[in-house]
DNA sequence: CTCTAAGTGGAATGAGTTTCTCCGCTTAGA
DNA sequence: TCTAAGCGGAGAAACTCATTCCACTTAGAG
């Protein structure tokens, strides 16, 4: 089932899809529009949004998605190691920016919006699907260039010292939270409790820094909460 | 099917469940252990947990269990009632609390914990099965107790001026959040993130608090995630 | 143009969920 | 003693998904 060792014992010299795959164009054309699928439905729904969904958007039959990516998984693994390599690059950006900072505050503020964007992203970072060797590399490089970040903002006096890489990732991740939570009523929620968590995350400062977004009111509040619109 | 209209055209006189009724004691006895099941199993997996894993818990059949509660929503409603009641005491004392931003702390802290021990407090407060009826009055004489923490802490210069009550309300959500995170591995971590965004919640401060709790480290936090053991 | 292996769509399968109903049997308690 | 209230739990009815199968179509080499 598993096995990727070529049985050339029958076929003497056709690699149909064996290292490399000269794929029949409408059978490539098929392939990316696939790929964009699941780019457009995982980030509006996630990763679980499922693979009929896709394949549906992506104008193929089920079948069609099964034939070019083995499993669901495999298909994960294809979309977002492009993705990842976007952004380790991002990340790489805020690691460069002078001030220590401004650097951190960007780099949390990128990697949230991102997720937020993307929520099949949020998903490789923070569920089982991360877990896929192929994420490795990425992640490898990625984790480096965050503790880099905190560490200088640290040194910087701005970061207070008792928190960690992990902690930045829950704080991402809560963030996204908010995100989704309040997507369909205030999208720019997040950046108010960005605002709030930055406030808490710095060693010292004389007065509350202005949010970036307003408060939901009562009304919008229920809204998020899925419920009906409350009489009063 | 849904006629609740009794039809007694043919039973003169006995009000087997018209507004009162004396439960036979074999019926009451399992309403109560029905309750109490619904409260440990909603508690541990949230209002998402199904009729008949309170059922097998409670020790009676799944049919037992639509006799005495018509559907899910109004088991819910039931259990959560008592509940609310406990909460409201609760936010109460703290709102009684001689020093403003003690008290305001202290609502926070209690309510994020009750939620956390209780998941399905948590899904009462913010799905829409905290649409019912039912809840609306405990709804209507927690908020003005919040408002009121909330405005004392900010007119006693603590807390900044520019968070409202929704503000709060999704701080709490996403210290849920990590509580969920994090239950498994690090059950205290929210404490931590609590600590963080209180920090964050003041109008000023010279250094951050004290962290509630440790941080986790990169083991736990590939765990939390439901991942494989990663290698090195 | 012909022919065939690659490619295709989408129904079907199977394994999960869940809520809620039905009905033959048991038992409390008047 | 007797009967209506109560009972358990199988199972109906709707869903959700991932994955497979196969009769049909078509690209593109010769």
């Amino acid at each position: 089932m598993t096995t990727s060792a070529p049985t050339a014992t029958t076929l003497p010299a056709t690699p149909t899809h064996g290292a490399d795959r000269p794929l029949r164009a409408d059978a490539e054309r098929n392939r990316r529009r696939i790929l964009d699928a699941a780019r457009e439905v995982f980030a509006r729904r996630g990763l679980e949004a499922g693979l009929d969904e896709i394949a549906r958007h992506a104008g193929v039959g089920t079948g069609t998605v099964y034939r070019r990516f083995p499993d669901k998984a495999r298909l994960v693994e294809a979309l977002f190691e492009e993705r990842l390599a976007l952004v380790l690059g991002t990340i790489s950006d805020a690691a460069d920016e002078p001030d220590a900072w401004q650097g951190f505050v960007g780099a949390i503020e990128a990697l949230t919006r991102m997720q937020i964007e993307d929520r099949g992203l949020k998903d490789v970072f923070f569920s089982h699907f991360g877990d896929a060797e192929a994420f490795r590399e990425h992640h490898d490089r990625l984790v480096p260039l965050l503790e880099s970040l905190v560490s200088r903002a640290k040194a910087a006096g701005e970061l207070r010292p008792d928190v960690e890489l992990t902690d930045l990732a829950v704080v991402q991740l809560t963030l996204c939270q908010v995100g989704r939570f309040a997507e369909d009523v205030e999208p720019d929620l997040w950046r108010r409790h960005l605002g709030i968590v930055l406030d808490g995350l710095r060693v010292a400062r004389s007065a509350p820094s202005p949010l970036g977004a307003p408060p939901m009111d009562a009304a919008a509040f229920d809204a998020a909460c899925g419920r009906e619109r409350g009489g009063s």
